[in-house]
DNA sequence: GAATTTAGTGAACGGTGTTCACAAAATGAA
DNA sequence: TTCATTTTGTGAACACCGTTCACTAAATTC
């Protein structure tokens, strides 16, 4: 009963998103009346937390698989960089309302306690992936040892959520362009950024490849 | 006062956002009924629209004169890098609604008419000045000429992007790290981003700066 | 079978964006 | 000035929303 409403929220917001959610649309859709949801869930955002939760569990699992490959170096990082931004944007609503609240600036003092909490959940379980592929890069001698891996994997991972945030709010970001010449497709421009970004963190960038218009 | 409601929103909605602006609350504020905004603005969304244009032209003017200035090329890059991202965690409530519609993927047909309607926005204005970054970079070859400018221009913009909504949507973000060694400040962190940003497009990239713990 | 817990409901509360017939005020013309 | 017309603002209503709560009906326990 609780999963018959979670997969109904599950359809219709995968498909609207939060603006055509409501509580009362999801119980007409399982013939049930609108409080009886207050039965199993607390409240909306409560449900749609289980929702966000358990897609940032499979973006997790999904990036983490990726960084297990037998794959070479570079194509690893790229592969992990790829099926993130993939996912995110496979599920638009769910990857954007994640990125949804805006707390107030004030909160400074709650920075402390924000990394442990962070650490547990499965963006922080991601991120620490992130962290690994930049230490490994460094040890094999191909990124440059001097940069802290932490703070290197906080740009990348920024540079991965603005791709997808701009693949799922702009559509046509990649093709849109002046002269149909500079556009790529969306897994083309992917490429390009995670090559961009493996070379920002290189010793010695090999030449980049040219933009990608073959694809 | 088509401007004093203006004014009202905009004060109301920087500090507590979409959330907290509601159009009784608006037509309190300035002491009218809520229909009589109505006749000053066809819907919440146009007078949203409104708010959000006003906020891209700063941003736009703010970007545009940091590429105007006489400092040295890289400087002057990272200058503009910054005052994006710090334009828009100013208000980070303007920011982050700019980019909170989630069109069906299905629009792939109106790509193509995208671009005009682009190039004549704010963000569009915002674009060209980071292509035109990219090719004076090329010109005097300290970037790599195989780039296409277009598209590296929105790799860029990219992530820039997700800079800016994850220091919006995750407070404390450069900071939240197990040890504290590990952490920037805000600003150290922009600056960070924007070094390997500017690398990743070099021909041969100088030595990293250190990660910034001075800062 | 009786007592008790649980599942589910209908009606209501306070909130939202928006519309519309209507009144009041400003404007223009004679 | 007076009348006609346009503009400006309003109150009440509509259709939604999330949420609560007294209440019934069913299931479970003893």
């Amino acid at each position: 009963m609780r999963s018959s409403i979670l997969d109904a929220a599950e359809r219709v917001f995968s498909k609207e998103g939060e603006a055509g959610l409501s509580i009362r649309r999801l119980a007409d859709e399982i013939d049930y009346s609108p409080a009886a949801i207050y039965k199993y869930f607390g409240s909306k955002d409560e449900l749609l937390d289980e929702l966000k939760e358990s897609f940032f569990e499979r973006l997790m699992s999904t990036i983490d698989k990726a960084s297990l490959t037998a794959l070479p170096f570079e194509a690893r990082v790229r592969q992990c960089f790829a099926r993130y931004v993939e996912t995110a944007i496979e599920r638009p609503h769910h990857y954007a309302a994640a990125f949804s609240s805006v707390p107030d600036t004030s909160a400074a003092h709650l920075a402390d306690i924000c990394w442990e909490e962070f650490e547990t959940s499965h963006k922080g379980q991601a991120f620490m992936v992130v962290v690994g592929l930049v230490r490994e890069g460094q040890e094999i001698g191909v990124f440059d040892a001097s940069f802290d891996p932490f703070i290197a994997a906080k740009s990348l991972w920024a540079s991965m959520h603005g791709v997808a945030l701009l693949l799922i709010h702009l559509p046509g970001f990649p093709v849109m362009l002046p002269t149909p010449d500079h556009g790529l497709n969306t897994a083309a421009f992917i490429q390009f950024h995670a090559g961009l970004l493996f070379r920002s963190l290189c010793v010695a960038p090999s030449s980049p490849e040219p933009s990608g218009h073959t694809l």
